[in-house]
DNA sequence: AAAATTTCTTGTCCTAGTTCAATGCCCACC
DNA sequence: GGTGGGCATTGAACTAGGACAAGAAATTTT
């Protein structure tokens, strides 16, 4: 049952049984139904969770009304918002939503507050994960700002080759930021490709 | 001298004397001047920079041979290639170079660990810098997909007001992804605006 | 202070990607 | 086992922004 979990924390920093122990003990096992928010834009995160089974995506509204899909989360991975407030003039736009009935491990912030007490070496766990998703997110804003629309999916299909069976197709064109229909005609230009002699 | 950076490391936690005399007489005094590239492409980043004065960018370069600007570091801001190599095949293509005649406090990746080590809670404060720092980029990587060059060459405005005044404007294009002739073109517009009936 | 280099502007032409339909598809659900 | 609502595809018309070029302005170097 913490197996995946202790893997995913112990991954940068190694722990002793016992901080592992503490640190199982404080999480709260959660199953949340398919396509229920939870959480709305504005509301304070009061969770961080780490999903067992299932998927998430979170993402922005833009003035327009666009979704922009910040992440997807499935099995392994940390899902939560991290946003300062500072940088939007109106509260956090972030939503977080999950696509297939989920189960996740989760912790209040309270209980997260708890754990660095009780043990503190996970404040150091938590920073290398905070570093880690910092620098897919540069990143991304790297990809987003030099690539064309089909090196962007064909990098997305080679890092979340999964992530396509699984979710609708115009969620990858809003993470990749570009439109639905142009993801499309990207697709059919590379599967016609295929069709030819390939390189 | 060190009044600058221990307001930086205290914004979201606080330390006592001790802890602060510990930090501060880790801390290593350096002036590099304009136009040295401080961490080359492929190059182990090994080093994490306050910037006492001066000015420096990061920057990735693309297939094409373009920059494409993360950061730009003025006083108070920390700088550091946090990358994880993990997400590219080759070495990290970050690049950080001085714009202006620069003073850094420097802390080597083993002076942080003994900093971590003597005074544990440091681990904390450099794990909310990570979230801020992340927030930010999240933040921009929502703008560079939803928002049209004008808008965020005016958000850029309001957030960074004393850049556009240190830095050539083809700087700014290249953090906002878009080219510098198309830049210059948003803020004729924009002055062309000023001058009609303004709103 | 002249020369050299870099930066900024402006115009023209061009293209990657968007927007707006229209059509068909694939399910989930009574 | 229909049927209704999201999905994907395709096409046509459009546009934000890019690439290129050439001149003007500013800054640096000598």
């Amino acid at each position: 049952m913490y197996t995946q979990i202790n893997n995913s924390i112990s991954r940068y920093v190694s722990f002793t049984k016992e901080e592992l122990d503490i640190f199982n003990s404080l999480l709260e096992h959660k199953k949340v139904p398919k396509k229920t928010i939870m959480l709305h834009e504005g509301e304070m995160c009061n969770f961080e969770a780490f999903v067992i089974k299932g998927c998430i995506r979170k993402y922005f509204i833009d003035a327009n009304g666009f979704e922009v899909i910040l992440q997807f989360g499935i099995e392994n991975a940390w899902v939560s918002d991290t946003s300062f407030s500072i940088y939007e003039d109106k509260p956090s736009q972030v939503f977080i939503e999950t696509m297939e009935d989920c189960e996740f491990f989760m912790f209040s912030p309270e209980t997260k507050e708890a754990l660095f007490e009780k043990a503190p070496r996970f404040e150091r766990a938590f920073r290398i994960l905070m570093q880690r998703n910092l620098s897919v997110t540069q990143h991304r804003l790297f990809n987003t700002i030099s690539k064309t629309a089909m090196e962007k999916y064909v990098e997305f299909l080679e890092l979340y080759p999964t992530i396509p069976q699984r979710v609708a197709q115009h969620y990858i064109a809003s993470y990749l930021g570009i439109s639905a229909e142009f993801l499309s005609k990207v697709r059919a230009k590379m599967a016609k490709g295929i069709e030819g002699i390939k390189i």
